[in-house]
DNA sequence: ACGTCCATCACGCATTCGCGGGATGATGCG
DNA sequence: CGCATCATCCCGCGAATGCGTGATGGACGT
């Protein structure tokens, strides 16, 4: 335990000349404390089992052994709490939407003078996630891609409900039941649910309904 | 058709007033021209069927009928290449946040300045999304929870194939026939995934399989 | 007024499924 | 060496499902 207003902040970087510059920019910052340098991942997930959790990460994507993004998924198992920031020498938009996909909270370029690393830093407890543009534009592309709802099957309000129980695990006595039906009826909007979704199975349209995000 | 080198910009406000000072905005702006403005999403729907596709649409999410974000996936539908920014008058985290996975290009408040929606207009044509870090923040922490729902039933390899097997839709004699077994064994791993998944049907174990990542 | 789509209900039959039993060998662990 | 777990296999029964075929009434557009 080190001062109580403290912020702690552990770095990860294989650079150990750049490593020290910004341990003591950040060393240097009021409210700041730069608690661990680490040149592995490996060390500072051994450090994370036996130490205090920091508030904030500092990892560099280009590491020997474990890579940066690698580390994040293991390193948010031992400090759920603490904020992930990506350092990149430049805008390598594949690996940082890896990373924000792995669960960092955000990214600093190296290049980015102190004011604006303790900016970032300051902006990620307020709840703030630095990203810039371009890579939010990639996210947000993933999101639309995620969600694709483009492919209409032409479902029918009835055949969408019905579809619907079906995801839940419902069995046809049950699904008729919940939308006041006789099972034949439920059976026949099943039966072109299947043709319309080109599928011969239960289990098949309910993957193709979840994958698809037709419920 | 207005001038070649122009970039169509469409605007869907209720507020007349604050319609009018936008589209002047803009209008003042070279390089720009305001080409609609309406005060329903309905209104843009119809006019897309029949007009020049914008290179933006400035939509507020505040609409009578229908909401800017209901709005989004028919306007995208129809004009799939144009990119939508939303307006808000504060930061509705939950409906911009919705506004995006509707498919949403960015956001701008709507106190910004002029330069600053110009600004994001020429970000957003430049392959940049405008979005501050609180709202970027939601988005990473939407991905994190979305991609590592990683709960583990202690499955066997054995079921997990025979999980994965069903999702794709098929029955317990092709699953057999894939894997290389018996369908009573197929059967019996069916029935211990069953407990371990705490569900009785297909559809229910393929549900969870799927939403839960298991596969 | 006519056709088309939709929702609704129905019967019959072969297949598949859910689930109750039980069994064997392989493997890993204390 | 027991003990537990896992993967594999088997039987049988009643219920659920898939699928062909057919019918009725309402809504909607032209």
């Amino acid at each position: 335990m080190k001062s109580t207003s403290n912020i702690s902040i552990w770095l990860i970087e294989d650079n150990a000349t750049f490593r020290r510059t910004i341990a003591r920019t950040i060393a240097k910052q009021p409210g700041f404390s730069c608690d661990g340098d680490f040149g592995r991942a490996e060390d500072a997930l051994a450090a994370l089992k036996t130490q205090a959790k920091p508030a904030i990460i500092l990892l560099d994507v280009g590491l020997p052994g474990m890579s940066g993004i690698e580390a994040i998924p293991q390193l948010r198992a031992l400090a759920p709490d603490t904020a992930m920031l990506i350092l990149t020498v430049f805008e390598d938009e594949e690996k940082i939407v890896a990373a924000i996909c792995a669960g960092a909270s955000g990214y600093l370029l190296k290049t980015a003078p102190a004011e604006e690393l303790i900016r970032a830093m300051r902006d990620v407890l307020a709840g703030c996630a630095p990203m810039n543009g371009r890579i939010a534009r990639r996210v947000l592309e993933m999101f639309s891609k995620l969600s694709p709802r483009r492919n209409d099957y032409h479902l029918t309000e009835r055949e969408k409900a019905v579809l619907q129980q079906m995801t839940e695990g419902f069995i046809k006595k049950e699904i008729a039941d919940h939308l006041a039906l006789s099972v034949h009826t439920v059976d026949t909007h099943l039966r072109n649910i299947y043709a319309k979704l080109q599928v011969n199975t239960r289990t098949g349209a309910v993957s193709k309904a979840l994958k698809e995000g037709l419920v």
